[in-house]
DNA sequence: TGTACATCAGTGAACGCGCGTTCACTGATGTAC
DNA sequence: TGTACATCAGTGAACGCGCGTTCACTGATGTAC
């Protein structure tokens, strides 16, 4: 009885396979929120089990092997954060001009995305170490949702439309500026921006897109 | 006597200590290598004394613990690359004026950074993993050898002493470069570049110089 | 509608493994007299 | 110079642990007739 009772999920249907219903997706949660605690170093398949309430080996039923689970949770890890980049790019105020608000937009990306790594410290290692390279190889996503690296392609291709990017120099503008933005979260990650506070950590985020944004559109500098 | 004859260092004098004679440096540059080989997660305590030729218990009285161990990997990793920097600085070849010299030797550090990430991938992770932190405090290094964060700050100064650099974007500027270099070389690791050609990828390396360059010292930019 | 059967998602116990660490020890080195 | 002793850097065996993974199994669910 009780069983049956507990045997919903969230939204209070009736779960639609067998048992637990829905293991696969509790185990990718269980081990993010365990990565999250303690470091992808020290997670194990065992403890994901232990805490979902399922025996070791039941993960079995659903994952080949454990880096089979953490290639998974770093996949649920790029899909949480091409959400974030998407509700940022929601979240843009209107500007007065295209072209500011193709810059507003682009910002807002950046933004989202070391924010995302500031939260999930532990998820952002994980999706960029070993087992998150699958997810970083073109036609890893199915064409239907986009991913964080084609929203960040339409930003720019936005910065070309308005004007402010030259086409000519669009094609290293992608990882040039994924790079900065990734740099600033990793250090921050590692704690390098740890002896700033708040205020400070937010001013020299701004100065890092100012940075990119002024590298990539800027006149061309020194050397030129 | 085998045991005498092999109980010398590499430059030819006897060993001042006891037994192994610097077991202590033998254990970390151990440690190196086999992280290199097999990623810092794999990486054990008993099979560096193992590499080394000596019982597991043996570190113990060089190191508290395994972390301990890795901490000192680390910090190596660090002292090579500052030594990388430094090589590279003193590698620019003469420039036409001390504008162009110091924008030379900007670069350079920025490169230096990249390939050095690129040519020890798993000893860079252990750097800005949890046991590399402790090394990028305030004051980890002594004051007379110079730490990497230290050099990339000359290099700034001297791009302001040129008249290329606003002093009034000084502040920031040390952490805006880290970043984008930092992130350039993190996502190469990760696979982002491993699709280019060798070309392709220096090509790339340098646009992100470019960007960091142009965004450091040229016009404000659209926002301006 | 009832029943026999196939399928499928879980259980519980066990395996071998390599790990970090501790223990009591040994033998080489350095030193005081 | 010789000798007794302290120190110090190693050894070998053992510990308990939690891990990933496999095995034979059980009981719930779905389905054909």
């Amino acid at each position: 009885m009780e069983y049956k009772v507990d045997n919903v999920n969230i939204s209070g249907e009736p779960r639609s396979a067998y048992h637990h219903g829905d293991l696969r997706n509790a185990l990718v949660a269980a081990a993010i929120r365990l990565i999250e605690r303690e470091g992808p170093a020290a997670f194990s398949l065992r403890e994901a089990a232990r805490d979902v309430g399922v025996s070791a080996n039941a993960a079995y039923r659903h994952f080949a092997d454990k880096s089979a689970l953490m290639t998974a949770a770093a996949a649920d890890g790029f899909a949480q954060l091409t959400q974030r980049m998407l509700q940022a790019i929601d979240a843009v105020t209107p500007q007065p001009s295209a072209a500011l608000a193709a810059l507003a937009r682009f910002k807002a990306v950046g933004r989202a995305y070391i924010e995302f790594a500031v939260a999930r410290p532990a998820l952002f290692h994980l999706m960029f170490g070993e087992f998150g390279v699958a997810c970083l190889q073109p036609g890893f996503h199915d064409g239907a949702t986009p991913n964080a690296w084609a929203l960040l392609g339409q930003a720019l291709d936005a910065l070309v439309t308005a004007g402010l990017l030259a086409p000519e120099r669009r094609p290293d503008a992608e990882l040039s500026a994924w790079a900065a933005v990734h740099g600033f979260a990793a250090l921050a990650l590692a704690g390098v921006t740890a002896p700033m506070n708040g205020p400070a950590h937010h001013a020299a985020r701004e100065a890092l897109l100012e940075m990119t944004v002024n590298g990539l559109c800027g006149s061309a500098g020194p050397t030129a």
